[in-house]
RNA sequence: GGAGACGUGGCCGAGAGGCUGAAGGCGCUCCCCUGCUAAGGGAGUAUGGGGUUUGUAGCUCCAUCGAGGGUUCGAAUCCCUCCGUCUCCGCCA
């Protein structure tokens, strides 16, 4: 969420760069709304400094046995007054709410101005798309070629865009996640366990929700009369439940930054994917992300964003895997980022480069929705900027592996640095 | 799942319709005193929001005693619902 009195004050200014991102601002409704809104808060304070102070007055009356009648007359109507001015008040601020919460992050001045995906911008490469010397496969084709994937399965247990594993393919995944933590852990992550499925505020705290609903798969309510906030989703990654360990949350400056790394399931709908990458375990309503999450000092988040990205980076190089980065310009980047990387993997089998890995400094857009925030020494308590990416993708990994370390007999080469984690064989 | 107890500031803990944004203690910050150490004295110490201001500071108002509703001129205090914690019983990986 962006801050209020920016959007009051220099709310030219943020429609212009919003419009950037290909985001219309309602300059007039809001301007409309807030000026109901001060009307209606300041009518409502009043009333009800009128009602604290005469309230008082006829406790002293009454401690002093006087007759309070005559006062409680004078109060008579002050009450349906103070309500009414409340319940517009609310009903103002509930609409400005709402408005502002769908409001997309402002990009940063280094983000590249564009307006789809292919103004994105290449920053560098890593390694070269291996020449094969045969006829290569894709995932799918290796897979099932040995019996370690079963699409009918999943379809039979659960439905479409789920996939069932077996053998040293379900290990080789177990593997690449126990190396993808482990690599984390010596750069300074502390790992974490957390629950797979959250609450609404949660979600609103790191900018799902109110407008990405249909993304997520929400489960049934708990009872009847709930009050609503009882809502509980799978979580679609890690970012969730990590980011929201700080939701209302004031640490002291010295504990940044904190950088912490987890491994979950991801649960999307993917609603609106239908026909794209049906094939395969690209794109999955289930699969497995590392994720990695930090919360650091406002003026280090860019830093912070460099060396984030640089530690998904080094997954792939460790694994060998050619890739390249992208600077995702205004008309891609996420709702809530600033900036974002994209590291994108090379898969022969599409022959193409596809994403692994998404880093984004979000800057203060979730912190202040979460209200989290350090305080340094005395001062005021304020905003961190919160940063996550990918550390990766688990289930494109494996895509990434299988195609990129395939052998001319269907056989699968086991990258060096994954074969501490599978007894020491070296093919599979 | 059943029964009971309980949720107050960074922590402990009083408060049982008005003078309580909240006693007291601990912790923390600053100052004074004490030739080290130990001890002592004083002051300060929540968060969010609004108004005023170009902005800050300041001033001022409002909200917050687990959350949400209700009763009342007035609620930390009374009532209801929910959430959570603890104890005992049951069940269970």
């Amino acid at each position: 969420m962006l801050d209020a009195k920016l959007l009051r004050t220099e709310l030219d200014t943020v429609a212009a760069k919003l419009k950037t991102r290909g985001f219309e601002l309602d300059t007039a409704q809001i301007e409309a709304l807030e000026a109901q809104r001060k009307e209606w808060q300041v009518k409502a304070q009043d009333l009800q400094a009128e009602r604290n102070s005469r309230s008082k007055e006829i406790g002293k009356a009454k401690a002093q046995g006087e007759d309070i009648a005559p006062l409680l007359a004078e109060v008579a109507n002050l009450g349906d007054q103070l309500e009414a001015a409340k319940t517009a008040s609310e009903e103002v601020q509930a609409q400005l709410e709402e408005i502002y919460a769908g409001i997309p992050n402002l990009p940063h001045e280094s983000t590249p101005v564009g307006s789809n995906e292919d103004d994105n911008v290449e920053v560098r490469k890593w390694g070269e798309p291996i020449q094969f010397d045969f006829e290569i496969k894709d995932h799918v084709d290796l897979m099932e070629a040995r019996g370690w994937y079963d699409n009918d399965a999943a379809v039979k247990i659960a439905s479409s865009r789920f996939s069932v594993l077996k053998g040293p393919v379900a290990k080789l995944q177990r593997a690449l996640t126990q190396f993808m933590l482990d690599t984390h852990a010596e750069n300074g992550y502390e790992e974490v366990y957390v629950p797979y499925i959250v609450n609404q505020h949660s979600l609103r705290g790191t900018g799902q929700l109110p407008k990405f609903e249909q993304d997520l798969y929400k489960l049934g309510k708990h009872e009847e009369h709930d009050t609503n906030d009882r809502d509980l989703y799978l979580i679609p990654t890690a970012e969730v439940p990590i980011t929201n360990l700080f939701r209302d949350e004031i640490i002291d400056e010295e504990q940044l930054p904190i950088k912490l790394a987890g491994h979950t399931p991801c649960f999307r709908s993917e609603a609106g994917s239908y026909g794209r990458d049906t094939k395969g375990l690209i794109r999955q309503h289930q699969f497995e992300k590392v994720e990695m999450v930090q919360l650091v000092h406002p003026e280090k988040s860019y830093e912070a964003l460099e060396e984030l990205t640089a530690q998904a980076e080094l997954i792939l190089q460790k694994l060998n895997l050619p890739y390249r980065v992208m600077t995702l310009c205004t008309g891609d980047i996420g709702f809530s980022s600033a900036k974002t990387y994209d590291l994108e993997v090379w898969l022969p089998g599409q022959n193409a480069y596809r994403e692994i890995s998404s880093c984004s400094n979000f800057e203060d857009f979730q912190a202040r929705r979460l209200m989290a925030r350090f305080r340094s020494g005395q001062e005021k308590p304020q905003l961190v900027h919160t940063l996550n990416g990918s550390g990766l993708a688990v289930g494109r990994t494996l895509v990434a592996v299988l195609e990129n370390y395939q052998n001319a007999d269907g056989t699968i080469t086991v990258p060096e640095a994954l074969r501490p984690y599978l007894g020491g064989i070296e093919t599979l």
